[in-house]
DNA sequence: TCCTGGCTCCCCATTTTTGGGGAGTAGCAA
DNA sequence: TTGCTACTCCCCAAAAATGGGGAGCCAGGA
């Protein structure tokens, strides 16, 4: 089975199974011991598919070591892939964690590409082995492209899913609304915005309260999180 | 000059300058009309590199055409690169910006990759070309890797040059401090919030407050919006 | 033509948020 | 031990936001 292959095998996949099914595919392929790939979606739900045995996995989750993983907070704070030697692993619980992780079978080495998509959605895409620095090095080095463009089609497909279930369509806010959500973005208060934009306060409202139905938001802020998040405004 | 020599050059940048004239080779390379890399920065900056005559990007900035250009609109919303045939031209002003665009040199055809980085940071990495829809999807589908691994490049360079100059440091917010603000872009009014948390409305007044002062924020929704587009919280 | 959507202005009372202040607990690290 | 940080609770008065209501003007599409 070639990368090829493999690819094209990703690229048909329908459901959250066949991206299982192709990280062990992946891990063969390559001869390492782990692919993951781990998703946290939109509304902070989480989802994975990898090799990892089911009771790290578990252990991870019991433990809520989402908060404590460098892996996870080194990504969240770049934009490069990173290796796992990169990180900061000078603090005592993070040293406890990686030999817990490498008890239950996660490789010594690791190299993981933080991935990013709208409306805040975050993943990261992992690969692990037992070997040495050098054997790793040079690994990374020959594969780090595949490795980056194979991530980016994993969570191509893992969004795709996930727009199959629910998707709200995003409103169209008029310009005057755009403006005030702006405004409020930036933390103008009501008045400030009204005096920004030439117009009553009383007038500002009437667009603040547009755009807080066509969001479907409970409140201002919620309007304004809401916009943002969903692209409708920049700030 | 080969497409190595020139992602080579990429990695030895030192400043934007050198951007801009690696956009240049680039399009020579690829003989095609335009190369961009433009940014957005998590202050709301905005910098980019590419061959768009100077009449087109002071009459773009003159406009605000930020606020209604459709693919920044669609590359906002999307994970996967997008051909500018795919969004949605279907209003008027959306048209009538088109025209202008082609007028001022922009290509008829364009692929957009959209590119995000820590703290909400967003780029776009163009593509534009005067050609018909066969060739330009023929162009596409031979480079269209190549061009992702590019971007990302860009992108990367862009983040070094950032952080050598002014970063304000993203702060770190305690547990409870993000449940807060959390909370409150989901919509939740403080009683709510306070309610959820098991908490008293006053407790969680003060991590709103605390956040808020971490944040630098002006109000509540000010915190939140910073919050969110800095990527510390996730709705 | 009529109708819709966007823009502008105004009133009311009620609820919520804000901006200060202070004070005690627990845990962790130097 | 002595800090520091995180977490919890409380008071008050002033400022801001909310949720209703109504009304007129203009432009563009059916």
């Amino acid at each position: 089975m070639t990368l090829e292959d493999i690819t094209e095998q990703l690229q048909r996949a329908r459901a959250l199974e066949d991206l299982q099914v192709i990280t062990e595919q992946l891990r063969d392929f390559y001869t390492i011991t782990h692919i993951v790939y781990h998703w946290v979606n939109s509304i902070g739900e989480r989802f994975g598919a990898g090799t990892y045995s089911t009771d790290w996995v578990d252990r991870y989750l019991e433990k809520d070591y989402l908060r404590m993983d460098p892996v996870i907070f080194g990504c969240l704070q770049r934009f490069n892939p990173v290796d796992w030697k990169q990180l900061d692993w000078s603090t005592k619980p993070a040293r406890a964690f990686l030999k817990e992780a490498i008890e239950f079978g996660v490789g010594n080495q690791g190299y993981t590409i933080p991935i990013r998509g709208p409306n805040g959605q975050f993943a990261l895409f992992t690969a692990s082995h037992h070997s040495s620095d050098l054997e790793w090095e040079a690994f990374i080095q020959a594969n780090a492209r595949d490795l980056m463009i194979i991530a980016h089609e994993f969570n191509k497909k893992a969004l795709e899913f996930e727009n199959k279930t629910e998707t709200m369509p995003v409103p169209t806010l008029s310009p005057r609304e755009l403006m005030a959500m702006t405004f409020l973005a930036k933390g103008f208060s009501r008045a400030q915005a009204a005096d920004e934009l030439q117009i009553s306060e009383h007038t500002l409202r009437v667009y603040i309260e547009a755009a807080r139905h066509k969001l479907g938001a409970l409140n201002t802020t919620h309007a304004v999180a809401r916009a943002l998040s969903s692209g409708v405004i920049v700030v």
